[in-house]
DNA sequence: GCCCATACACTTGCATGCAAGAACTCCCTA
DNA sequence: TAGGGAGTTCTTGCATGCAAGTGTATGGGC
């Protein structure tokens, strides 16, 4: 676990270059612990997506163009819009509802705040509102699909907020906005209407995507967003194909 | 790896009751293998979703209730949608097209048929149709989510045909109507109709959600499923929640 | 007779040693 | 000088041995 844990940490951070081979014996001594949970460690990485295997054996670090992150986020809002159309068709508690309702009043109190541990709160509040809509829907398989998911660093529902934090003057906005979708998104769902709710969620999650692209035109904030290294940043003057 | 592959098999062919401890040395002597292959295979399996983790380690054989399966097929239905209007909006080339009507070109011929080689060879075509829907949606992070999910051994695109092999009365119009989706997703991607092609590619799906539950209601077919024995069927006159 | 504590056995997790395979380099030959 | 072959080294994959933790069973004490 151990194994694990600092590999995770090390690749997100930035200490391996994309592409470039992890042989196990470096790492070994890098991490300190022996071949065999490393091994294991290495499959864990590349079933969440971050490592890739190589041909004759072995990892390598992988690397994400901006469309990958684009359709990462894309696909969020699909399968979190599906969870939402799940919970109507399955008649959500009311208890349910209320939950979400109260975690998201927390999340309106904090829009209009400015300072660092408001950031934290919301960053913690708004996982905890994603986590909970997912759960109302039921479906082990959903959240399983959803789990492969926000595994990658910038997918998760919280990942393009580093703006809030960097007092960008578009991320009070987006916040604002954000809280007026999860106020959508429970009110669709207890007047049982299901393709409202899966549309809200789509458009919710593009909302990360326009973050991301303020981000990446800010890159100094670009760069504290974990797994920042692992982003393919075109070189000025040659466009990426969408 | 033959650790990996005869365990799968093994555990597809029903020889574990789910839920309980597959302790390691057992599984060591059966498999032929030495632990350390063992436990990478394990942990591939969880990933899977063939195996669940225990929780002071260890793993058992995952089950699955019958809502499960119709998530995992409505969950392929929203992506394989999704991967549609993909294609739609990032400019599907003719080739690719003309590459989607040539499988179902072969998949019509067949239709009609009803020997054991044609029903391989049907299975064959509509995996090489669905892949080939994904491939020309352009996006790697798709194709890992779908991937994913059709790695559960009843929730691909040609799990639930085994209908058609055992001859069922049903199974000859749910052919038809297949290859009348298949033509639809064709037509509706080459005129740019995103939506429609995304309705389609999930009332495709839910005709193998149609399909399962005539299999469900003749168990002997139903047995011929790789993976049948993970279903918890419920008792008789025991009603599954839905 | 019942409950608690201790000991034993079984389980998983980790480390190390070994073998097989591939790639790279160096040398020899054409 | 260039190409091919052989040797060496680095790589991953596998097996086994060992330790730590947990659950259970048995015995002793209250």
């Amino acid at each position: 676990m151990r194994a694990l844990l600092r590999l995770r940490e090390q690749i997100l951070s930035g200490e391996f270059a994309p592409g470039e081979r992890m042989s196990e014996l470096p790492l070994v001594e890098r991490l300190g612990v022996s071949r065999t949970p490393l091994r294991l460690a290495l499959a864990e990485l590349e079933h969440e997506g971050l490592l890739r295997g190589l041909v004759g054996g072995g990892y390598a670090v992988r690397e994400f163009t901006q469309a990958d992150i684009r359709d990462a986020i894309e696909l969020r809002g699909v399968l979190e819009g599906t969870a939402a159309r799940f919970a109507v068709e399955r008649r959500v508690t009311r208890r349910d509802l209320r939950a979400l309702g109260t975690i998201n009043d927390g999340i309106e109190e904090l829009v209009h705040r400015a300072d660092y541990d408001s950031f934290e709160r919301y960053v913690d509040l708004n996982e905890r509102f994603h986590a909970r809509l997912v759960k109302i829907a039921r479906s082990p398989m959903l959240e399983r699909a959803l789990a492969g998911l926000v595994s990658l660093p910038f997918a998760g529902p919280s990942a393009a907020f580093v703006l809030s934090e960097a007092e960008l003057p578009e991320s009070r906005e987006i916040l604002v906005i954000a809280h007026r979708h999860h106020v959508g998104l429970i009110e669709s769902i207890e007047r049982r209407e299901g393709a409202r709710a899966e549309s809200l969620a789509r458009e919710h999650a593009h909302l990360a995507l326009t973050n991301l692209e303020i981000a990446l035109r800010h890159r100094d904030v670009l760069k504290r967003m974990p797994g920042a290294s692992l982003i393919a940043l075109p070189r000025d003057g040659e466009p990426q194909h969408a």
